[in-house]
RNA sequence: GGGGUCGUUGUCUAGCUUGGUAUGAUGCCAGCCUUGGGCGCUGGAGGCCGCCGGUUCAAAUCCGGCCGAUCCCA
């Protein structure tokens, strides 16, 4: 046997995050390298990925009334500009469109940072009753941000995949209870099906999107102790309503601004659960979005080939098939099957099943768990029900794993030199108070390279009046919690 | 925003200090062999040494710029 050190990572995921993290995307057959800086490559492995995302939350999203549309990649820049505020926050990251073959354009086009211009000059158009409202619209889409100092692939790049969601209401508090539905729905699918466990809360004006009231947010917490935002529901109120004139005539026959939300996630979700999941053999996927859920690895001579361990493997899979298992029978004759069951870890499939002319004998199956490498037999007749057994198994093990190293990652300082040693020991999230003004924020962020993530929905310790802001001393307005983020 | 490292065949890599057209592995192709934890044997194909320019009789090697990847710091 002959390791090929290449061909696997070459790195322990606890050494080197950065480099564990390159090779378990490029070494997978999950993404490519683009030939513009910071454009990615999907490949048909890390497509499939995406897919049952996109299919998870689309369908949740299509049950909860909202409908699918499209919007057009080029924005007119004067469009862009029409709310200031929120035009500012994109400006240096725009790419800009300004020829057309050897003709310059009139006005410039922007490719899309995020649709609110676009969108919302077109609901101007579509709105003018109370009874067109809500407005509940999502978008599948990519945007373009670019990134000229650093990337990493699904994390930072020039271009990403995401679901944009936009929604107009006739009032306030409805506009409230959407931004808070999709969060908790954001939530609960990434605990769900993806096994990411989160904390909730608002974020600081000064971390807020550019142009919403209020901004709310998922932040997971990846294995170095920096912590990642995985998605955001934003409450616009009325700041662009009131700019792109999105107006309707209320059944008091009154005109009346609207009241919007925004709101989404990204293929970041990807980049998450492989940091972490993942583990020093390559990734490890949670299963309900794994596109090969369960792996059939044929063992046999040559003289047996045809007679017994192909057919039976072919009758197995579609038996996991019919049970509506995403199944792969890895019939390849140029690898063996200790390659196989490499290849097959590297991969992340959460279940590999072998069969060989030993299993056929006694009628039983050799199945191992790709999250614990754990070996089990099983008869060959209970085989549906302990698959799915395992996979749910699977599922609440990585779910419970990530969950517990979320809650070690929260710490709590009452001093700002505890504060500041903490992050430099790269903890997590430190819990400290703040007294709400912004000098302090953005001191904080300097002397430790650490922002305030998110002020939690539900916090630890509870906010009291005799709580003190970490950094001035000054009566504590809120308590939130600070990390280095990506 | 500031600093550093790297780029050689599909992939990984030797060569670079001290200039003379490139090493090995793997993968690929053909054939044989067969598979229980990265099988073995024989033969073959595969290279704008990231790009552009400079120095030189001569550049993968030295110098500059650019492109791309990546790390650290704010």
């Amino acid at each position: 046997m002959k390791i090929q050190k290449e061909y696997g990572i070459t790195v322990k995921k606890g050494d080197n995050l950065s480099e564990w993290y390159s090779q378990a995307l490029l070494k997978t057959d999950l993404i490519d390298y683009g030939p513009s800086k910071g454009f990615i490559v999907l490949k048909p492995y890390g497509y499939s990925i995406w897919e049952s995302i996109r299919q998870v939350v689309d369908v949740r999203l299509k049950e909860s009334g909202h409908q699918n549309a499209f919007l057009p990649t080029v924005i007119p820049e004067s469009l862009l500009r029409k709310e200031e505020v929120h035009f500012s926050g994109f400006n240096s990251e725009v790419f800009w469109i300004t020829q057309a073959g050897a003709t310059s354009l009139q006005e410039r086009l922007a490719l899309r940072p995020t649709s609110e211009a676009i969108a919302y000059y077109l609901f101007s158009n579509w709105v003018s009753s109370y009874k067109d409202l809500p407005l509940k619209l999502n978008f599948w889409n990519s945007a373009m941000r670019a990134e000229i100092k650093s990337t990493k692939p699904f994390i930072r790049n020039s271009e990403f995949l995401w679901q944009e969601g936009h929604t107009v209401h006739t009032n306030s508090k409805e506009a409230e209870e959407e931004v808070r539905f999709i969060l908790d729905l954001y939530e609960i699918i990434l605990a769900d099906y993806l096994a990411i466990p989160v904390l909730k809360g608002s974020k600081t004006r000064k971390e807020k999107f550019v142009g919403a009231v209020v901004t709310t947010t998922l932040e997971g917490m990846m294995p170095d102790g920096k912590a990642l935002q995985l998605a955001t529901s934003h409450n616009l109120g009325q700041n662009f309503s009131v700019p792109f004139e999105i107006r309707f005539l209320g059944s008091d026959n009154q005109e009346h601004f609207a009241w919007q939300t925004s709101w989404g996630i990204s293929w970041r979700l990807i980049g998450a659960f492989i940091m972490i999941h993942g583990d020093d053999r390559g990734l490890v996927l949670p299963p309900k979005i794994a596109p090969i859920q369960v792996v059939l690895v044929p063992i046999y001579k040559k003289d047996q080939y045809d007679q017994d361990v192909i057919p039976k493997s072919m009758e197995l899979a579609s038996e996991l098939s019919k049970a509506g298992i995403r199944v792969h029978l890895d019939t390849r004759d140029e690898f063996t099957a200790g390659w196989k069951y490499n290849d097959w870890e590297k991969k992340g499939v959460p279940l590999r099943i072998s069969i060989g002319p030993k299993e056929i004998l006694k009628g039983e199956l050799e199945v191992v768990r790709r999250d614990t490498l754990q070996k089990e037999t099983i008869p060959q007749n209970g085989l549906i029900k302990r698959v799915t057994e395992l996979l749910d198994l699977i599922h609440t093990s990585l779910l419970k794993r990530a969950n517990e190293a979320l809650q070690r990652s929260v710490a709590n300082a009452s001093s700002f030199y505890q504060l500041k040693e903490m992050i430099q020991k790269q903890v997590g999230f430190v819990s400290a108070g703040w007294c709400g003004n912004e000098n302090c924020e953005i001191s904080i962020k300097e002397e430790t390279g650490a922002d305030i993530r998110l002020i939690p929905f539900e916090s630890t310790p509870k906010w009291d009046s005799t709580m003190r802001c970490v950094y001035c001393g000054k009566k504590a307005e809120a308590n939130p919690l600070f990390a280095k983020a990506y």
